[in-house]
DNA sequence: ACCATGACTATCG
DNA sequence: ACGATAGCCATGG
């Protein structure tokens, strides 16, 4: 568990941003930096998916919060000191009908074009603004990487 | 308390 | 186009 409230804080705002990328999608470090308000640290998103409690009675942990969606700007899954991590990842996101396919240096890659989640701010945000908002002009490109 | 490390990225050479 | 560099900052030694 994170040691300062203020870390604290960063955590929860990053494990519920993680909650809100739809199943069978995945997104990345940086965006949800972006979209917790902290687009200079997608370092930082990494560290707390890092240390995700595996422990099921915890606020947050593996069971509810989808850290499997979460990959590198590359679209690869990114690569740790435990290989069994990123194997661990590509069987989740698979279990999940995401596909992923082997790189030349046997990363695991995702198909941003396919499977990207990259909203302009949380779902969650969205409906607030939403009910304020009256106009009916919605129509933000869907993803867009890799041109 | 200081130093090294890391599930990252944008920028520069 | 690809490798090196510079910001990031919570953790762990």
């Amino acid at each position: 568990m994170p040691r300062s409230d203020d870390a604290e804080a960063f955590f929860a705002a990053v494990y519920q941003a993680v909650r809100e990328i739809p199943h069978g999608k995945v997104t990345t470090y940086g965006h949800i930096a972006m979209l917790v308000g902290t687009p200079q640290r997608p370092r930082q998103v990494g560290l707390c998916l890092k240390h995700l409690p595996t422990d099921p009675s915890a606020r947050y942990n593996h069971d509810n919060v989808p850290w499997q969606r979460v990959i590198n700007a590359k679209g690869e899954i990114s690569p740790r000191s435990q290989p069994s991590g990123s194997l661990n990842q590509a069987a989740a996101l698979q279990a999940e009908g995401v596909t992923v396919t082997n790189g030349a240096l046997g990363e695991f890659m995702v198909d941003f074009a396919e499977f990207g989640w990259f909203p302009d701010i949380l779902p969650s945000e969205a409906a607030e603004e939403g009910g304020r908002e009256l106009g009916g002009e919605e129509d933000h490109s869907e993803n867009d990487e890799q041109t």
